[in-house]
DNA sequence: TTGACTACTTACTAACTAGTAAGTAAAATA
DNA sequence: TATTTTACTTACTAGTTAGTAAGTAGTCAA
């Protein structure tokens, strides 16, 4: 009998990934139990239905978001660095084999995924506007960024454009995302 | 025996809209083929594979991008309106229950679609991310739109942004996609 | 040492997938 | 009218999908 390491860890890093790499209706159990060494029903064990693991994968991502926001190394960051911060998670993203964000990942096929995972997915999108919002708000004050308008319908602007710039940058390469970065930060900076 | 109308056009209608509704992953021959009331096997008849109908689907919208792009009715446009018209088109999928751009679909599962489709992908991204450009640089020397940067640049962050905000809109609601639509509009002439 | 518990395997199901080969009805063409 | 072509149906295949029930090996606690 195989045993996996750390299993629910493990499969929650591989459906992650794969979810990021090829979407809800891209992947199977098959393509996890064939990685890990197991059988299908050894991630059926762990995670009884395909919804309940997509679930645990956005659920986890949201703990670590508010983790991360609320840590002092990015909390006390100033708001230039905290976007960079920011932008650089999605940087990571792109060159971790061309991954996508999560959220716009589920989005795009939003109408074929079930319907608690949909519920994840709108609670995750919620927590990233709401610290993008807050961080040019506190950057506009302190008078590092410029821009017209509300910090929320800046804040959808720019992260509907990293979740569309991922994307772009499948079928048009990755300068084309650090072109969206870097005229980003020149509007806002300008 | 049941006979389509309009055949290939009806099909490549329904597979434009399933591509834009679930997805390529998402949706199936029977999908297409019971909505028709016919058998799947007539689907295959005009598209041998799903990838020939995939990529069908978005050689036809190429086209059809061409001949709007170079039509009257919009190469004479002044930029702003001619950029009025380019969010309408997004506007428009997004009061269609809520359909996102096919780009984005398709990129969003890019690692899980066919090779020959990814290609028909990249053709269409460039040709909107050209015209796109053009039309930024066209309003900023008549002095319409104010931008710093390079007009590629503005215009791959204003396209990404539309695909996104489309796919946003799905899970925060259609207003948020106004929302950038507006924002983008009051960075620009700002 | 026994018994319970955890984490798996074996073996299966029913539904769905893209795709095919052979047959047929109706329309177009010669 | 006869023949060919077009557009389908019938009937099927092989592969994949999520999911399940029953069995088992190893671990841990009483």
């Amino acid at each position: 009998m195989v045993k996996i390491e750390n299993s629910k860890r493990t499969i929650l890093n591989l459906a992650e990934s794969l979810l990021q790499d090829k979407g809800f209706n891209g992947f199977s159990y098959a393509h996890i139990s064939s990685e890990l060494g197991v059988k299908n029903a050894a991630i059926h064990y762990h995670f009884p239905t395909k919804e309940e693991l997509g679930c645990a994968v956005i659920k986890r991502y949201r703990d670590r978001f508010q983790l991360w926001i609320n840590n002092a190394r990015v909390k006390d960051l100033p708001p230039e660095e905290k976007l960079d911060w920011f932008f650089g998670i999605y940087t990571n993203m792109r060159a971790d084999k061309g991954k996508v964000c999560l959220v716009g990942s589920m989005e795009a096929e939003f109408n074929s995924i079930p319907k608690d995972l949909q519920l994840e997915v709108e609670g995750l999108h919620k927590e990233l506007l709401t610290w993008l919002e807050g961080t040019l708000s506190e950057g506009r004050d302190t008078g590092v960024f410029k821009f017209n308008g509300e910090p929320a319908n800046k804040a959808a602007l720019i992260l509907s454009s990293v979740q569309g710039a991922l994307q772009m940058a499948r079928a048009l390469g990755t300068k084309k995302f650090r072109d969206v970065v870097d005229q980003h930060k020149l509007d806002l900076l300008a």
